[in-house]
DNA sequence: TCAGGACGTGAGCTTTTGCTCAGAATAATG
DNA sequence: CATTATTCTGAGCAAAAGCTCACGTCCTGA
Protein backbone atom coordinates (compact mmCIF):
# COMPACT_ATOMS: atom_id res chain seq x y z
CA UNK A 1 0.00 0.00 0.00
CA UNK A 2 1.96 3.08 -1.29
CA UNK A 3 1.73 6.09 0.84
CA UNK A 4 -0.62 7.68 -1.55
CA UNK A 5 -3.64 5.04 -1.10
CA UNK A 6 -3.25 5.42 2.43
CA UNK A 7 -3.73 9.28 2.26
CA UNK A 8 -6.82 9.76 0.02
CA UNK A 9 -7.92 5.95 -0.63
CA UNK A 10 -11.53 5.14 1.02
CA UNK A 11 -11.79 3.62 4.09
CA UNK A 12 -15.02 1.43 3.25
CA UNK A 13 -15.98 0.47 -0.04
CA UNK A 14 -19.56 0.79 0.23
CA UNK A 15 -21.55 -2.76 -0.36
CA UNK A 16 -24.84 -1.36 0.24
CA UNK A 17 -27.12 1.44 -1.54
CA UNK A 18 -27.49 3.19 1.89
CA UNK A 19 -23.50 3.61 1.87
CA UNK A 20 -23.59 4.93 -1.67
CA UNK A 21 -26.17 7.31 -0.37
CA UNK A 22 -23.99 8.39 2.28
CA UNK A 23 -20.73 9.23 0.66
CA UNK A 24 -22.54 11.25 -1.90
CA UNK A 25 -24.08 13.22 0.77
CA UNK A 26 -20.82 13.41 2.21
CA UNK A 27 -19.43 14.76 -1.11
CA UNK A 28 -22.40 17.14 -1.69
CA UNK A 29 -22.42 18.92 1.82
CA UNK A 30 -18.46 19.07 1.37
CA UNK A 31 -19.12 20.85 -1.79
CA UNK A 32 -21.15 22.92 0.04
CA UNK A 33 -19.03 23.82 3.06
CA UNK A 34 -15.90 24.21 1.09
CA UNK A 35 -17.82 26.39 -1.26
CA UNK A 36 -19.12 28.93 1.39
CA UNK A 37 -16.07 28.80 4.57
CA UNK A 38 -13.21 27.60 2.45
CA UNK A 39 -10.69 24.83 2.92
CA UNK A 40 -9.43 25.39 6.25
CA UNK A 41 -12.58 26.77 7.74
CA UNK A 42 -14.72 24.44 6.25
CA UNK A 43 -13.84 21.61 9.08
CA UNK A 44 -15.35 18.04 9.04
CA UNK A 45 -17.22 18.28 11.64
CA UNK A 46 -18.80 21.24 9.57
CA UNK A 47 -19.51 19.19 6.84
CA UNK A 48 -20.69 16.19 9.05
CA UNK A 49 -23.15 18.29 10.07
CA UNK A 50 -24.40 19.98 6.99
CA UNK A 51 -25.08 16.37 5.83
CA UNK A 52 -26.86 15.88 8.95
CA UNK A 53 -24.57 12.67 10.04
CA UNK A 54 -22.06 11.84 12.62
CA UNK A 55 -18.50 12.90 12.03
CA UNK A 56 -17.98 9.11 12.50
CA UNK A 57 -20.09 7.86 9.10
CA UNK A 58 -18.15 10.69 7.33
CA UNK A 59 -14.12 8.68 8.75
CA UNK A 60 -15.81 5.46 7.59
CA UNK A 61 -15.74 6.56 3.82
CA UNK A 62 -12.97 9.24 3.33
CA UNK A 63 -9.67 8.44 5.50
CA UNK A 64 -8.92 12.38 5.61
CA UNK A 65 -10.05 15.62 5.20
CA UNK A 66 -8.05 16.29 2.11
CA UNK A 67 -8.91 13.01 0.41
CA UNK A 68 -12.43 14.86 0.49
CA UNK A 69 -11.43 17.54 -1.52
CA UNK A 70 -9.31 15.06 -3.80
CA UNK A 71 -12.49 13.39 -4.58
CA UNK A 72 -14.35 16.44 -5.64
CA UNK A 73 -11.22 17.79 -7.58
CA UNK A 74 -11.34 14.08 -9.90
CA UNK A 75 -15.07 14.51 -10.32
CA UNK A 76 -14.77 18.25 -11.63
CA UNK A 77 -11.65 16.85 -14.05
CA UNK A 78 -13.39 13.99 -15.16
CA UNK A 79 -17.02 15.36 -15.82
CA UNK A 80 -16.01 18.20 -17.78
CA UNK A 81 -13.28 16.45 -19.51
CA UNK A 82 -13.08 19.41 -22.05
CA UNK A 83 -14.95 17.01 -24.77
CA UNK A 84 -16.10 19.82 -27.13
CA UNK A 85 -12.54 21.23 -28.11
CA UNK A 86 -11.74 17.96 -30.26
CA UNK A 87 -14.76 18.64 -32.83
CA UNK A 88 -14.06 21.99 -33.11
CA UNK A 89 -15.29 23.55 -36.81
CA UNK A 90 -12.34 23.50 -39.51
CA UNK A 91 -13.93 24.76 -42.34
CA UNK A 92 -12.74 28.24 -43.55
CA UNK A 93 -14.25 31.37 -42.08
CA UNK A 94 -15.28 29.39 -39.16
CA UNK A 95 -12.63 30.83 -36.64
CA UNK A 96 -14.38 32.82 -34.65
CA UNK A 97 -17.22 30.14 -34.03
CA UNK A 98 -14.62 27.74 -33.05
CA UNK A 99 -13.10 30.34 -30.43
CA UNK A 100 -17.08 30.89 -29.49
CA UNK A 101 -17.25 27.41 -28.73
CA UNK A 102 -14.13 27.31 -27.03
CA UNK A 103 -15.12 30.27 -24.55
CA UNK A 104 -18.16 28.38 -24.54
CA UNK A 105 -16.55 25.12 -23.00
CA UNK A 106 -15.20 27.00 -20.28
CA UNK A 107 -18.39 29.03 -18.73
CA UNK A 108 -19.84 25.79 -19.18
CA UNK A 109 -17.27 24.09 -16.70
CA UNK A 110 -16.93 26.53 -14.39
CA UNK A 111 -21.20 27.14 -14.06
CA UNK A 112 -21.38 24.34 -11.42
CA UNK A 113 -20.42 26.16 -8.87
CA UNK A 114 -17.24 28.49 -9.35
CA UNK A 115 -16.35 29.57 -5.38
CA UNK A 116 -15.92 25.51 -5.10
CA UNK A 117 -13.82 25.58 -8.11
CA UNK A 118 -12.04 28.52 -6.78
CA UNK A 119 -11.33 26.54 -3.36
CA UNK A 120 -10.38 23.63 -5.04
CA UNK A 121 -7.53 24.83 -7.38
CA UNK A 122 -6.26 27.73 -5.20
CA UNK A 123 -6.56 26.40 -1.53
CA UNK A 124 -6.00 22.35 -2.02
CA UNK A 125 -3.50 21.24 0.05
CA UNK A 126 -0.27 20.43 -1.63
CA UNK A 127 -0.19 16.45 -2.75
CA UNK A 128 1.75 15.94 -5.25
CA UNK A 129 -0.30 13.06 -6.81
CA UNK A 130 -3.06 15.71 -7.22
CA UNK A 131 -1.00 18.04 -8.71
CA UNK A 132 0.13 16.38 -10.99
CA UNK A 133 -2.99 14.92 -12.26
CA UNK A 134 -4.67 18.80 -12.80
CA UNK A 135 -1.27 19.37 -14.14
CA UNK A 136 -1.53 16.69 -16.83
CA UNK A 137 -4.93 17.55 -17.47
CA UNK A 138 -3.82 20.66 -17.75
CA UNK A 139 -1.12 20.31 -20.64
CA UNK A 140 -3.52 17.75 -22.02
CA UNK A 141 -5.86 20.71 -22.94
CA UNK A 142 -3.54 22.79 -24.15
CA UNK A 143 -2.07 20.12 -26.68
CA UNK A 144 -5.36 19.12 -27.90
CA UNK A 145 -6.43 22.76 -28.30
CA UNK A 146 -2.71 23.29 -29.86
CA UNK A 147 -3.76 20.03 -32.82
CA UNK A 148 -7.19 21.56 -33.27
CA UNK A 149 -5.38 24.87 -33.97
CA UNK A 150 -3.32 23.18 -36.26
CA UNK A 151 -5.90 21.97 -38.62
CA UNK A 152 -7.63 25.05 -39.09
CA UNK A 153 -7.04 26.80 -41.82
CA UNK A 154 -7.96 30.11 -40.68
CA UNK A 155 -4.77 30.18 -38.34
CA UNK A 156 -1.55 32.04 -38.24
CA UNK A 157 0.15 32.22 -35.55
CA UNK A 158 4.53 31.90 -35.52
CA UNK A 159 4.36 29.31 -32.60
CA UNK A 160 1.80 26.82 -32.56
CA UNK A 161 2.62 25.67 -28.75
CA UNK A 162 2.93 29.49 -27.51
CA UNK A 163 -0.54 30.41 -29.37
CA UNK A 164 -2.18 27.06 -27.72
CA UNK A 165 -0.84 27.77 -24.16
CA UNK A 166 -1.54 31.73 -24.11
CA UNK A 167 -5.36 31.16 -25.53
CA UNK A 168 -6.28 28.55 -23.14
CA UNK A 169 -4.44 30.52 -20.19
CA UNK A 170 -6.41 33.76 -21.46
CA UNK A 171 -9.73 32.15 -22.05
CA UNK A 172 -9.29 30.20 -18.77
CA UNK A 173 -8.62 32.77 -16.46
CA UNK A 174 -10.95 35.39 -17.44
CA UNK A 175 -13.66 33.34 -17.40
CA UNK A 176 -12.29 32.40 -13.97
CA UNK A 177 -12.25 35.72 -13.05
CA UNK A 178 -15.83 36.17 -14.94
CA UNK A 179 -17.54 33.84 -13.06
CA UNK A 180 -15.40 34.19 -9.52
CA UNK A 181 -16.28 37.98 -8.55
CA UNK A 182 -19.58 38.88 -8.54
CA UNK A 183 -19.11 42.37 -10.53
CA UNK A 184 -21.84 44.02 -12.26
CA UNK A 185 -19.77 44.01 -15.41
CA UNK A 186 -21.72 43.14 -18.74
CA UNK A 187 -20.73 39.67 -19.14
CA UNK A 188 -21.93 39.23 -22.40
CA UNK A 189 -19.79 42.36 -23.54
CA UNK A 190 -16.82 41.11 -22.18
CA UNK A 191 -17.36 37.60 -23.90
CA UNK A 192 -17.83 39.12 -27.32
CA UNK A 193 -14.91 41.04 -26.71
CA UNK A 194 -12.51 38.39 -25.20
CA UNK A 195 -13.59 36.25 -28.08
CA UNK A 196 -12.41 39.20 -31.02
CA UNK A 197 -8.91 39.26 -29.30
CA UNK A 198 -8.43 35.73 -29.67
CA UNK A 199 -10.09 35.07 -32.68
CA UNK A 200 -7.97 38.61 -34.26
CA UNK A 201 -4.46 37.18 -32.81
CA UNK A 202 -5.12 33.41 -34.07
CA UNK A 203 -5.92 34.47 -37.41
CA UNK A 204 -2.99 36.52 -37.52
CA UNK A 205 -3.66 40.31 -38.35
CA UNK A 206 -0.87 42.43 -37.35
CA UNK B 1 -10.48 52.83 19.67
CA UNK B 2 -11.93 50.74 16.85
CA UNK B 3 -12.12 46.87 16.20
CA UNK B 4 -10.43 47.27 13.41
CA UNK B 5 -7.68 48.87 15.47
CA UNK B 6 -7.55 46.33 17.82
CA UNK B 7 -7.48 43.59 15.55
CA UNK B 8 -4.63 45.18 13.28
CA UNK B 9 -3.15 47.87 14.76
CA UNK B 10 0.63 46.99 16.15
CA UNK B 11 0.95 46.24 19.81
CA UNK B 12 4.12 47.93 20.88
CA UNK B 13 5.68 50.69 18.64
CA UNK B 14 9.13 50.33 18.63
CA UNK B 15 11.50 52.88 20.10
CA UNK B 16 15.12 51.60 19.58
CA UNK B 17 16.44 50.38 16.29
CA UNK B 18 16.48 46.77 17.26
CA UNK B 19 12.97 46.92 18.03
CA UNK B 20 12.46 48.14 14.67
CA UNK B 21 14.84 45.47 13.19
CA UNK B 22 12.77 42.83 15.12
CA UNK B 23 9.58 44.01 13.24
CA UNK B 24 11.02 44.00 9.81
CA UNK B 25 12.50 40.25 10.23
CA UNK B 26 8.94 39.16 11.17
CA UNK B 27 7.49 40.68 8.17
CA UNK B 28 10.71 39.24 5.96
CA UNK B 29 10.50 35.78 7.46
CA UNK B 30 6.56 35.48 7.61
CA UNK B 31 6.63 36.77 3.54
CA UNK B 32 8.78 33.66 3.42
CA UNK B 33 6.85 31.53 5.37
CA UNK B 34 3.84 32.38 3.71
CA UNK B 35 5.02 31.97 0.72
CA UNK B 36 6.06 28.71 0.93
CA UNK B 37 3.41 27.11 3.47
CA UNK B 38 0.61 29.19 2.44
CA UNK B 39 -1.73 31.40 5.10
CA UNK B 40 -2.81 28.71 6.94
CA UNK B 41 -0.27 26.27 7.85
CA UNK B 42 2.12 29.29 7.20
CA UNK B 43 1.77 29.12 11.76
CA UNK B 44 3.29 32.16 14.00
CA UNK B 45 5.43 29.57 15.88
CA UNK B 46 6.97 28.27 12.40
CA UNK B 47 7.74 32.34 11.50
CA UNK B 48 9.32 33.04 14.72
CA UNK B 49 11.36 30.21 14.26
CA UNK B 50 12.27 31.41 10.64
CA UNK B 51 13.31 34.67 12.14
CA UNK B 52 15.54 33.31 14.93
CA UNK B 53 13.16 34.84 17.60
CA UNK B 54 10.94 34.15 20.44
CA UNK B 55 7.13 33.71 19.54
CA UNK B 56 6.95 36.37 22.50
CA UNK B 57 8.35 38.80 20.66
CA UNK B 58 6.55 38.46 17.20
CA UNK B 59 3.33 39.14 19.88
CA UNK B 60 4.99 42.19 20.90
CA UNK B 61 4.87 43.76 17.16
CA UNK B 62 1.52 42.20 15.66
CA UNK B 63 -1.81 41.67 17.70
CA UNK B 64 -2.09 38.32 15.90
CA UNK B 65 -1.52 37.02 12.65
CA UNK B 66 -3.82 38.58 10.51
CA UNK B 67 -1.95 41.65 11.42
CA UNK B 68 1.23 40.15 9.85
CA UNK B 69 -0.32 39.49 6.18
CA UNK B 70 -2.57 42.37 6.49
CA UNK B 71 0.79 44.69 6.91
CA UNK B 72 2.46 42.61 4.11
CA UNK B 73 -0.51 43.56 1.62
CA UNK B 74 -0.43 46.84 2.13
CA UNK B 75 3.28 47.24 1.62
CA UNK B 76 2.70 45.89 -1.27
CA UNK B 77 0.20 47.28 -2.40
CA UNK B 78 2.08 50.73 -1.23
CA UNK B 79 5.52 49.65 -3.15
CA UNK B 80 4.34 49.63 -6.99
CA UNK B 81 1.21 51.44 -6.57
CA UNK B 82 1.62 51.23 -10.94
CA UNK B 83 3.10 54.63 -11.38
CA UNK B 84 3.97 53.69 -15.04
CA UNK B 85 0.18 53.58 -16.41
CA UNK B 86 -0.12 57.23 -16.32
CA UNK B 87 3.03 57.93 -18.28
CA UNK B 88 1.97 55.88 -21.49
CA UNK B 89 3.35 56.91 -25.16
CA UNK B 90 0.59 58.40 -26.76
CA UNK B 91 2.12 59.45 -30.00
CA UNK B 92 0.54 57.56 -32.91
CA UNK B 93 2.17 54.30 -33.80
CA UNK B 94 3.35 53.63 -30.46
CA UNK B 95 0.49 51.24 -29.04
CA UNK B 96 3.06 48.46 -29.06
CA UNK B 97 5.07 49.91 -27.30
CA UNK B 98 2.29 51.04 -24.60
CA UNK B 99 0.94 47.70 -24.14
CA UNK B 100 4.94 46.06 -23.71
CA UNK B 101 4.61 49.16 -20.84
CA UNK B 102 1.95 47.89 -19.48
CA UNK B 103 2.98 44.33 -19.25
CA UNK B 104 6.58 45.08 -17.99
CA UNK B 105 4.56 47.00 -15.14
CA UNK B 106 2.74 43.94 -14.27
CA UNK B 107 5.94 41.85 -14.67
CA UNK B 108 7.56 44.25 -12.32
CA UNK B 109 5.07 44.61 -9.46
CA UNK B 110 5.12 40.66 -9.49
CA UNK B 111 8.63 39.98 -9.59
CA UNK B 112 9.93 40.26 -5.84
CA UNK B 113 7.56 37.44 -4.42
CA UNK B 114 4.83 35.91 -6.80
CA UNK B 115 3.91 33.35 -4.83
CA UNK B 116 3.48 35.73 -1.62
CA UNK B 117 1.23 37.49 -3.74
CA UNK B 118 -0.95 34.74 -4.69
CA UNK B 119 -1.29 34.23 -0.80
CA UNK B 120 -1.94 37.68 -0.02
CA UNK B 121 -4.55 38.09 -2.45
CA UNK B 122 -6.36 34.81 -2.32
CA UNK B 123 -6.05 33.27 1.19
CA UNK B 124 -5.89 36.22 2.87
CA UNK B 125 -8.38 36.35 5.76
CA UNK B 126 -11.69 38.21 5.19
CA UNK B 127 -11.64 41.54 6.86
CA UNK B 128 -13.56 43.85 4.79
CA UNK B 129 -11.06 47.18 4.90
CA UNK B 130 -8.44 45.33 3.18
CA UNK B 131 -10.36 43.53 0.46
CA UNK B 132 -11.96 47.09 0.07
CA UNK B 133 -8.63 48.57 -0.09
CA UNK B 134 -7.37 45.95 -2.65
CA UNK B 135 -10.73 46.57 -4.79
CA UNK B 136 -10.53 50.19 -4.98
CA UNK B 137 -7.15 49.50 -5.97
CA UNK B 138 -7.95 47.07 -8.73
CA UNK B 139 -10.61 49.47 -10.19
CA UNK B 140 -8.31 52.61 -10.08
CA UNK B 141 -5.54 50.78 -12.16
CA UNK B 142 -8.67 49.61 -14.88
CA UNK B 143 -9.53 53.19 -14.55
CA UNK B 144 -6.06 54.48 -15.40
CA UNK B 145 -5.52 51.94 -18.33
CA UNK B 146 -9.06 52.88 -19.44
CA UNK B 147 -8.60 56.75 -19.29
CA UNK B 148 -5.16 56.27 -21.35
CA UNK B 149 -6.79 54.41 -23.93
CA UNK B 150 -9.49 56.70 -24.70
CA UNK B 151 -6.42 59.34 -24.78
CA UNK B 152 -4.29 57.05 -27.79
CA UNK B 153 -4.73 57.50 -31.52
CA UNK B 154 -4.30 53.89 -32.62
CA UNK B 155 -7.11 52.56 -30.54
CA UNK B 156 -10.14 51.26 -31.74
CA UNK B 157 -12.69 48.84 -29.68
CA UNK B 158 -16.27 49.50 -29.28
CA UNK B 159 -16.34 50.03 -25.45
CA UNK B 160 -13.45 51.38 -23.84
CA UNK B 161 -14.71 50.01 -20.43
CA UNK B 162 -15.33 46.62 -21.43
CA UNK B 163 -11.61 46.80 -23.33
CA UNK B 164 -10.05 48.33 -20.06
CA UNK B 165 -11.41 45.51 -18.45
CA UNK B 166 -9.89 43.01 -20.56
CA UNK B 167 -7.01 44.40 -21.04
CA UNK B 168 -6.16 44.51 -17.61
CA UNK B 169 -7.28 41.10 -16.64
CA UNK B 170 -5.72 39.53 -19.46
CA UNK B 171 -2.00 41.14 -19.20
CA UNK B 172 -2.41 40.84 -14.72
CA UNK B 173 -3.73 37.04 -15.31
CA UNK B 174 -0.96 36.09 -17.84
CA UNK B 175 1.45 37.64 -15.63
CA UNK B 176 0.27 35.69 -12.34
CA UNK B 177 -0.05 33.03 -14.33
CA UNK B 178 3.73 33.32 -15.71
CA UNK B 179 4.87 33.87 -12.61
CA UNK B 180 3.31 31.53 -10.63
CA UNK B 181 4.25 27.80 -12.28
CA UNK B 182 7.44 27.26 -13.02
CA UNK B 183 7.33 25.46 -15.97
CA UNK B 184 9.76 24.88 -18.69
CA UNK B 185 7.56 27.45 -21.11
CA UNK B 186 9.69 30.04 -23.42
CA UNK B 187 8.74 33.06 -21.26
CA UNK B 188 9.72 35.97 -23.38
CA UNK B 189 7.93 34.01 -26.12
CA UNK B 190 4.67 34.16 -24.33
CA UNK B 191 5.25 37.53 -23.41
CA UNK B 192 6.22 39.02 -27.00
CA UNK B 193 2.18 37.22 -27.68
CA UNK B 194 0.60 38.08 -25.35
CA UNK B 195 1.93 41.82 -26.36
CA UNK B 196 1.05 40.48 -29.86
CA UNK B 197 -2.58 39.91 -29.04
CA UNK B 198 -3.53 42.72 -27.19
CA UNK B 199 -2.01 45.27 -29.47
CA UNK B 200 -4.12 43.81 -32.39
CA UNK B 201 -6.59 44.03 -30.31
CA UNK B 202 -6.89 47.38 -29.17
CA UNK B 203 -5.91 48.43 -32.62
CA UNK B 204 -9.09 47.31 -33.86
CA UNK B 205 -7.98 44.62 -36.52
CA UNK B 206 -10.77 42.26 -37.24
C1' DT C 1 -36.02 -15.78 12.71
C1' DC C 2 -31.60 -15.00 13.78
C1' DA C 3 -26.61 -14.73 13.19
C1' DG C 4 -23.22 -12.00 11.31
C1' DG C 5 -21.79 -8.45 8.59
C1' DA C 6 -22.52 -3.62 7.10
C1' DC C 7 -23.54 0.81 8.54
C1' DG C 8 -24.23 4.79 11.79
C1' DT C 9 -23.26 7.30 16.20
C1' DG C 10 -21.00 10.87 19.03
C1' DA C 11 -18.31 11.57 23.21
C1' DG C 12 -13.92 12.54 23.62
C1' DC C 13 -8.77 11.72 22.63
C1' DT C 14 -4.80 13.86 20.34
C1' DT C 15 -2.59 17.19 17.90
C1' DT C 16 -2.11 21.59 16.30
C1' DT C 17 -1.95 26.45 16.73
C1' DG C 18 -2.84 31.11 18.09
C1' DC C 19 -1.51 33.52 21.77
C1' DT C 20 -0.18 34.90 27.04
C1' DC C 21 2.65 36.01 30.84
C1' DA C 22 6.11 36.13 34.32
C1' DG C 23 10.36 37.04 34.30
C1' DA C 24 15.35 37.40 32.17
C1' DA C 25 18.32 40.18 29.23
C1' DT C 26 19.58 44.45 27.19
C1' DA C 27 19.65 49.40 26.52
C1' DA C 28 18.91 54.26 27.94
C1' DT C 29 19.24 57.64 31.81
C1' DG C 30 21.17 60.19 35.68
C1' DC D 1 26.87 52.11 38.99
C1' DA D 2 22.02 52.15 40.01
C1' DT D 3 17.56 52.64 38.24
C1' DT D 4 14.15 52.51 35.01
C1' DA D 5 12.40 51.50 30.47
C1' DT D 6 12.48 48.65 26.64
C1' DT D 7 13.02 44.37 24.44
C1' DC D 8 13.29 39.42 24.35
C1' DT D 9 12.30 34.64 25.95
C1' DG D 10 9.79 30.18 25.76
C1' DA D 11 7.05 27.08 28.55
C1' DG D 12 2.59 26.41 28.42
C1' DC D 13 -2.65 27.66 28.28
C1' DA D 14 -7.08 27.52 25.80
C1' DA D 15 -9.50 26.75 21.79
C1' DA D 16 -10.14 24.48 17.66
C1' DA D 17 -9.97 20.81 14.58
C1' DG D 18 -8.83 16.20 12.84
C1' DC D 19 -9.82 11.86 13.85
C1' DT D 20 -10.81 7.21 16.77
C1' DC D 21 -13.35 3.63 18.80
C1' DA D 22 -16.58 1.11 21.42
C1' DC D 23 -21.08 0.38 20.87
C1' DG D 24 -25.86 0.64 18.85
C1' DT D 25 -28.85 -0.04 14.75
C1' DC D 26 -30.04 -1.85 10.27
C1' DC D 27 -29.78 -5.13 6.52
C1' DT D 28 -29.04 -9.56 4.19
C1' DG D 29 -29.06 -14.38 3.47
C1' DA D 30 -29.97 -18.86 4.96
Amino acid sequence: MTSSDRRLAPRRKPQQVRAELTRERILTAAAHVFAEHGYAAGTTNRIAQHAHMSIGSLYQYFPNKDAILAELLVRHVDRGAWAGAAALDLTPGSLRKAVESLVRDAIDHHRDDPQLLRIMIEEAPVSSDLIEAIDRHGTARVRQVRDALARHPDVHVPDLDVAAELVVGTIELNTHKLMATPRPVQVEKLETELVAMITGYLRGDR
